[in-house]
DNA sequence: CAAAAAAGTTGAACTCGTTCATGTTTGTCG
DNA sequence: CGACAAACATGAACGAGTTCAACTTTTTTG
């Protein structure tokens, strides 16, 4: 039976988190102070630190939920790519990249990856470079895909490419949040520009 | 003539940046205090403030010393690459790798880099990334280099590519970062991996 | 059911980056 | 040289994330 004490706990965490991803997107992530989460969620600032061990956790949490509904979008695509390897890589990415603002903002983007990479040794920045390297195996999945369709050349080397084409979109994907003014449809077109040769590259020949 | 005032000024500076690129590589980035800066700069804390508008100014200040460098170091090997298409790309990024740690550790880069992420309209954000661009530029000049040479072919686009390869390069190197226990010898050996493949795919057909 | 143990909550206190009103030093002008 | 102005240095005070010793609530035990 659920006790009582579990039903508390798991009613406190799902209230500080609902708090986090309503100020974090109304407010900006460094607006908002712990103290406010506290407030909204009916606790204490002690108890919001017995559930999450940083401010960055609550975070990565929001993250977290978000890139595992881009994966499961990206899964679709894999699975059945459509036809034209520049178009199926960018059905891909375009997924992902349409996906990333529905529930998170630049600025809580900004965060999460600046937080990555500063605390890789947390249970914070583990999890999100384990998103990040799933997101990668989905594209060298989709390669492996297109090789077996005979759309890409056999001969190319699917783990180096997919991880190849994760920096790239990664990295467009840093200037974008980086930069308030960029648009979306800038986004796409920047990756665009550059998946576009590379897909030419490692296309077969009669595809052409 | 240099005023007593300019003069006195000049050498704060000095000081405050000279107790940064010490303590920072001792202690590490988060540990020093801008107070223990300001001890042993002999000025106050506030003084320090006169002259860096954030502690992560300090950082990039000593940060972007690096990267000039690097870039000097990769300026000779776009004019002179060495023979092959993989060899001088190679040879161009274990260039900057190899100079990556010589003054700053793994923990001074992930915090200039997440800095760069989080705050990127702050003078410290653009002046980290104007440095990322220059080494976009130089990747690109380097691919423009070895078309006119004849060894790559002169179909592929060139600003395409060395974004491209850009990214791959600097994801590569975040994660060098990230993992205290990765060598550099695991960084080039990755890196490999990725450029190899790409340089086959770029070769013209007379260097097979 | 009562008492002890376990688990969890609380908010005041601590740290450190940052700001600002005040004081001091340097340069300039009569 | 003396007095005024401009530039600069100073450190106490403030804000926000984080910690922790004391207190409450839930569960277990006899």
């Amino acid at each position: 039976m659920a006790g009582l004490r579990e039903r508390q706990k798991a009613d406190r965490e799902r209230r500080i988190l609902r708090a986090a991803v309503t100020q974090f997107r109304a407010d900006g992530y460094h607006s908002v102070r712990i103290e406010d989460l506290a407030e909204m969620a009916e606790v204490s600032v002690g108890t919001v630190y017995n559930y999450y061990r940083t401010k960055g956790d609550i975070l990565i949490a929001v993250v977290a939920m978000e890139v595992e509904e881009v994966l499961a979008s990206g899964a679709a695509v894999v699975t059945d790519p459509p036809d034209g390897v520049c178009e199926a890589l960018l059905a891909l990415i375009f997924g992902y990249y349409d996906h990333s603002l529905e529930y998170l903002s630049k600025e809580m983007w900004r965060s999460a990856m600046a937080l990555s990479i500063e605390a890789p040794g947390t249970p914070n920045g583990r999890r999100y470079t384990e998103l990040d390297r799933r997101l990668a195996v989905q594209v060298t999945d989709l390669i492996r895909s297109l090789i077996a369709r005979g759309e890409v050349r056999d001969d190319v080397d699917a783990n180096a490419l997919g991880q190849i084409i994760f920096s790239a979109l990664n990295q467009m994907f840093i200037e974008f949040v980086k930069d308030d003014a960029m648009t979306l449809e800038a986004l796409r077109s920047g990756i665009a520009k550059q998946i576009g040769p590379l897909a030419r590259l490692i296309e077969t020949e009669t595809t052409r």
